[in-house]
DNA sequence: CTGAAAGCGCTAACAC
DNA sequence: GTGTTAGCGCTTTCAG
């Protein structure tokens, strides 16, 4: 059962190597019917070609890196699936790698990744990365990337993201409005991510275009953004009887507040209102429902690889194109946490 | 910044491509000047080799191909990790592929991993699986395979699993004897994996255990296992007063459940106890928080590699071992839902 | 329309 | 100790 490779339709066909490769390429310099030929051996024999011999001879490997922060991640394995879908329709296969939010894993992996040459690289950027030189040396090196969800807009390439700025101001904005809170808290993320200060902003936004004083002691900070903070900051949320609204920075902390707010029998929504973030499956799941913004993980995941699809063509063209950001719409999911 | 090669190492140090080569292979018939020598100009031209040719000239990708059910899913989300950190400490990548639950993904996804030459392959298999020619053609194709979580018994190969029928029966024990539990209800999956069919089994042992006599129509069957579907089941389980406990096939089910058992003012631990599995993020956040059997993802994609490698490295030294199956231990995780 | 030949970059057996 | 050489299997230019 070994291996059949195009020296041995050649010998078989009587014909050179050169030839039969053209023939399966389909080559308009080779007759029909040597086409023909070839192509009924290689059912015969189920020829497959070598793809290291290809990939040695062509310089390219028709794989993907695709770097996740934390593939344990209702998101992100949404990305994974968008990603490899489109990659597969390209005849690329995608190898991925988590960062863990590590900016030293990120970049160990990363080496990883081009080390085995692949053809691009898609790049969440981990939380407590901040430096992007290695990004940008890489981008030096003509290696295409494409930055999703989690970008930095120091660096030059294609972009794809949603406008957390937004769908922030849009979630904060249903709270006071629809619901008519007059007291909304925050709960970000760490400091540095361009995510959490986007959806900070937003949050602002709402408050200043409907004329409520900004109070940064309902601003709360979450560092490890799990259930369990969510949780303690619900306690902290407690103190303060004025707050009748909290738009958390994800789902995960989301979820805790409600938990911990329950917990200290304060009913929901009648007092508390509560908007999440990312449409986890677990918002269908609590009690009550958490409201939320949906971000559409699979679709980017798919805008992405086709961007770097085109980043990849147009280098094999020598072509240098100009780099777009891509703004998936979100859109407010409003379940049983809002009145 | 062209890619320095082999070549030009000699070149610049007046050696020969092959010696260069073993210098770098740290064979022991070169001189440690030598070696020296080459190792100070490959940091400085900063020498990477051509991952490309080593994979053409060894036949080896030094890549395993994943096949994963569902990626969107905790516990398969659990063995990404699990494979690709193990893999990664004995040089290998990963490239994971979702078979979405079909036979016919499952094959052509298979292909494709094959085409590009894998050194192997991890398959946890769709449940719409129910022949398994396509697995056994590739082993007898001389690939390594190693199967993990949803197996078949019929094929021969590395295995690591739960047991599913202890921790079924565990489950199910504790509602009888520690809860107190008369009529205890089963949701169980669809009908062919062995999963299923071993946790419906590991629920009757329970049984009879205890002398409660096997009830047929208290056991339900979930055919998607979603949460709409647990919600929609617990409108069955309703209309058996008798009914006190649940044991359901995974945890998505036992929380669709519980919210239907809870909009229905059923309370729960008190006149019903749910058991779900897997143990999900999502079971710490539902109200009451979901008792559930663990079931070891990272551990078992560690494993699993491992299992692997050793074919891989036995099949590289034309040896042929013995095939073992590995059970991993599963733990009951008591929370609110149960008494 | 087909064949010959070079070469992608590396490894390892063999020669000196 | 080091060099030479023969591939690994494929693609593509050039010659005929």
């Amino acid at each position: 059962m070994s291996k059949t490779t195009l020296k041995q339709l050649a010998e078989n066909l009587n014909l050179s190597v050169g030839t039969v490769s053209k023939a399966l390429k389909d080559y308009p310099d080779i007759s029909d019917i040597t086409k023909k030929r070839v192509r009924t051996l290689v059912k015969e024999l189920n020829y497959k070609p070598n793809s290291f011999a290809q990939n040695l001879r062509n310089q390219e490997s028709k794989i993907i890196g695709l770097i996740i922060p934390q593939v344990v991640h209702h998101f992100f394995a949404n990305i994974i699936l968008g990603v490899t879908e489109a990659a597969e329709r390209k005849g690329y296969l995608v190898i991925v790698l988590e960062s863990a939010e590590s900016y030293e894993t990120e970049k160990k992996h990363l080496d990883l990744l081009l080390k085995r040459n692949v053809d691009g690289l898609l790049i969440s950027l981990a939380d407590n990365t901040i430096k992007y030189n290695h990004i940008i040396d890489i981008i030096n090196q003509d290696h295409p990337i494409v930055l999703y969800d989690k970008i930095s807009k120091s660096i030059d390439c294609h972009k794809v993201v949603i406008d957390d700025k937004k769908a922030a101001y849009n979630a904060t904005k249903f709270l006071i409005k629809n619901v008519g809170c007059k007291k909304v808290a925050h709960i970000r993320g760490p400091l540095k991510p361009q995510t959490t200060i986007d959806r900070f902003q937003g949050y602002k936004n709402a408050l200043k275009e409907y004329h409520i004083p900004f109070d940064k002691s309902i601003v709360f900070e979450s560092k490890d953004l799990t259930f369990e903070d969510g949780e303690k900051i619900a306690g902290d949320i407690i103190k303060n009887k004025e707050i009748d609204g909290v738009f958390a920075f994800t789902d995960l902390l989301a979820a805790g507040v409600l938990k911990g707010l329950l917990d200290a029998e304060v009913s929901i929504p009648e007092e508390i209102s509560v908007i999440g973030f990312s449409n986890w499956l677990l918002t269908k799941m609590t009690s009550p429902t958490l409201s939320t913004v949906d971000q559409p993980g699979y679709k980017m995941g798919i805008q992405a690889f086709n961007l770097l699809y085109e980043e990849i063509m147009s280098r094999k063209n020598n072509l240098r194109i100009r780099h777009r950001t891509i703004e998936l719409p979100t859109e407010l999911i409003i379940r049983n946490s809002t009145k």
